[in-house]
DNA sequence: CGTCAGATGATC
DNA sequence: ATCATCTGACGC
């Protein structure tokens, strides 16, 4: 079995964790999904970063130990998984946004409804949909045997990087970050059309 | 392909 | 009141 991702990987910044994240496996009680679709977040001085509030009930896993989840209700309806990042006392967490899925596909169609095709894991509440997530599950060590685990998986053949969606409420300067990593030539993203291959320089047209 | 509104409930 | 979303409806 792959080897599972320890406190070590976690404890660096948020940018490179998110961006290694991509093709690591979510597993928990016979489900497994691919990460194809990731963001950072980071307080300060990231505006985005629900952090900025302060050290909250629900705030409080961001600001602890590396290697925990912190979930938290979006909407009234969907649960997203995130994982905490750098030092402890940092507030440093990456989004899970998009998985693709690899076992438990029955499990998953079945969580999902059977709605819109099988197993579409295309956004951050779909992840927390198929693995069954809820609050409950904040502060819970991923680094852990047991439970819910990030093991390490087939690198990805190219990476996607661009803006992070949804942020409208944070300062402009902090949602043209390109802090969203993807898969590239992946089904399972989000939002595809906002993400250029990294490594490349945007050019004019001639 | 695109935009848009409603659902829905914890949080501050 | 706000919100790191999703879905179905409708228009091109």
């Amino acid at each position: 079995m792959a080897e599972q991702l320890g406190a070590r990987f976690f404890a660096r910044d948020v940018v490179d964790v998110a961006r290694e994240l991509i093709g690591m496996t979510l597993f928990r009680d016979g489900v497994g999904l691919r990460i194809t679709e990731t963001e950072a977040y980071k307080w300060p001085p990231d505006t985005a970063c629900h952090a900025k509030a302060g050290i909250t009930e629900r705030t409080a896993p961001l600001f602890g130990p590396p290697g925990r989840a912190y979930v938290y209700l979006c909407y009234g309806i969907h649960n997203l998984l995130n994982l905490v990042t750098g030092e402890d006392g940092q507030a440093q967490a990456v989004l899970v946004r998009a998985c693709a899925p690899l076992q438990g596909l029955d499990i998953v169609a079945e969580r999902r409804g059977g709605k819109r095709g099988p197993s579409a894991l295309d956004g951050p509440g779909k992840v927390g949909q198929a693995l069954a997530l809820d609050t409950g599950w904040s502060h819970h060590d991923v680094t852990r045997r047991g439970g819910l685990e990030v093991r390490r998986g087939e690198p990805p053949r190219g990476l996607l990087v661009g803006p992070r969606i949804g942020i409208d409420y944070a300062l402009e300067e902090h949602r043209v970050l390109p802090w969203r990593f993807a898969e590239a030539d992946c089904r399972w993203v989000s939002h595809r059309k906002r993400l250029r291959p990294l490594g490349t320089v945007a050019t004019m047209p001639a």
